[in-house]
DNA sequence: CGTTTTGTTGAGCACGCGTTCAACAAAGGG
DNA sequence: CCCTTTGTTGAACGCGTGCTCAACAAAACG
C-alpha cells in the first residue's frame, strides 16, 4: 500500500459516527469530519464516495458496533433477563449529562424520512437489531418462568421498541435522567404484565 | 398600510410549518419556503428576521394551532376519556401513506439538540401541553371510574409521553399503519393497569 | 532497486445557502 | 391630496458547502 493508513477502518468510522451522532447529518460539514478525523477531504471521497457514503458507512459502523454490543450485552447476557432489559434502557441515559447523544438510528429515522434506499435499509436493520433482541430476551424470561407467556413476543418486542424510541427522544431533547429513570422503571413492568386486553 | 398581505399570519406560518414540518429545519431552504408562500425573501425577512426566527413562529404556531388542537379534541372533549386517549394516538398515524409529517416537537427535539434557547423552550411548552392533556385525560378517568388511582397521574402521563414520542418515530420511519396499530391497542390498557410495581 | 499500488495531501471549484437592500406599491392619517 | 407607513419585490452579495484532482509519499512486489 502507500502511506499507511493512520487509521483502522473501524476506528475511523466509529469517529466519523460521533460527529453524526451528535450533530445528525445535515449538521455535520465535510469540514466537521476533517476536523474530527484529520483526514483532508480526498482520503474521505476516496474511500467513501460522497457524504452520504461516509453516512451509510457509519450507519452500519453504529449497528456493528454500539447497538450490537448494547444488545448482546444486556438482552441477551444478563440474568435475569428482565434486569438486563432495564439495564438496555438505562444505558440510554446514565452516562451524565452530555455523555448521551442519543441513538443514531432514532437520529436518523426522524431526521430524513426520505432518506435513500440504503440508509433507510440500515436503520430498519438497526431497529430489527434491537427487535429481535427483545424478543430473545422475552424468550429467555418466559423459559425462566419470570414472565407469563400471555402476549405474544412480536407484540411486545414492537411495543418495547416504541417506548424506547420515545425514551431516546427524550434523552436527545435533555429530559432529567431521574424523570427518564422514574418513566423506565414503572413503564417497563407495566408494559410486560399479563393482561387480557384492556377496555377503552 | 402598504400593499394588502397576501397571507393572515396564522395561514402564512400553517404554510411554513408544514414544510418545516416534513423537511426538517436544516433540510429546508429559504428557498423552499419562498416557494410554498410566494413570498419573497424580504417579506419574510422583514417579518421574522431570519431562517431561525420563522422556525421559532412556525413552531409556535404548531403548539397552538396542530398540538393544542388535538389535546383538546381528544383529551379533553372526548367520552370515555380513555377511548380518547386511544383516538389522540391513532391520530398520528391514521392519514394514509404521506398524510402523516410526524410531530414537529419530536422532529425538532431530535434534530437540535443544541437548539438555540426560544427553539427548546417552545418544544419544551409543546411538550407540557401535551402532558398536562394527559394528565387532565386520566383525572377524568379516574373521575369516571375508568381507572384505578393505583399510580400518580404525574408518573402515568410522563409515560404516556415517552410511549407517543416513541410512535411519532415510528410513523417518521414509515413504520406500516397496523403494526403502529397493534402497539398502541395493547401498549396504552397495559401502561395503565393498576399494577404494584413489578419486580425484575 | 525500479515499478506499481494505494492512501494522503491541500488548493481550489462551482454551487446553493442565508441574508440584505434600494426601489416600489398600496393603504391610512390629517 | 400629499405624506407617512408598511408590506412587497427581486437582484445581488459573501460565504460555507460538498466535492475534485493533480501531485505526492510510502508500503508491496518481483
Amino acid at each position: 500500500m502507500g502511506r499507511r493508513p493512520t487509521w483502522t477502518e473501524p476506528e475511523l468510522l466509529a469517529t466519523v459516527m460521533a460527529v453524526f451522532r451528535r450533530k445528525g447529518f445535515a449538521h455535520t460539514s465535510v469540514r466537521d469530519l476533517e476536523q474530527a478525523t484529520g483526514l483532508h477531504p480526498g482520503s474521505l471521497y476516496k474511500a467513501y464516495g460522497n457524504k452520504e457514503g461516509l453516512f451509510t458507512a457509519a450507519l452500519a459502523a453504529y449497528n456493528e458496533q454500539v447497538a450490537a454490543h448494547r444488545v448482546r450485552i444486556h438482552l441477551d447476557e444478563t440474568d435475569p433477563p428482565l434486569r438486563g432489559l432495564h439495564a438496555f434502557f438505562v444505558s440510554t441515559f446514565d452516562g451524565g449529562e452530555e455523555a448521551n447523544p442519543g441513538c443514531l438510528l432514532t437520529n436518523t429515522a426522524v431526521e430524513a424520512p426520505a432518506l435513500a434506499g440504503v440508509g433507510r435499509d440500515a436503520v430498519a436493520a438497526g431497529l430489527e437489531l434491537i427487535e429481535a433482541g427483545f424478543r430473545r430476551m422475552l424468550e429467555r424470561a418466559i423459559a425462566a418462568g419470570d414472565l407469563p407467556p400471555t402476549t405474544p413476543n412480536d407484540q411486545r418486542a414492537a411495543e418495547l421498541l416504541a417506548l424506547y424510541q420515545g425514551v431516546l427522544v427524550l434523552v436527545r431533547f435533555g429530559t432529567a435522567p431521574a424523570k427518564l429513570a422514574g418513566i423506565v422503571a414503572h413503564a417497563l413492568p407495566a408494559l410486560l404484565a399479563t393482561h387480557t386486553q384492556g377496555e377503552h
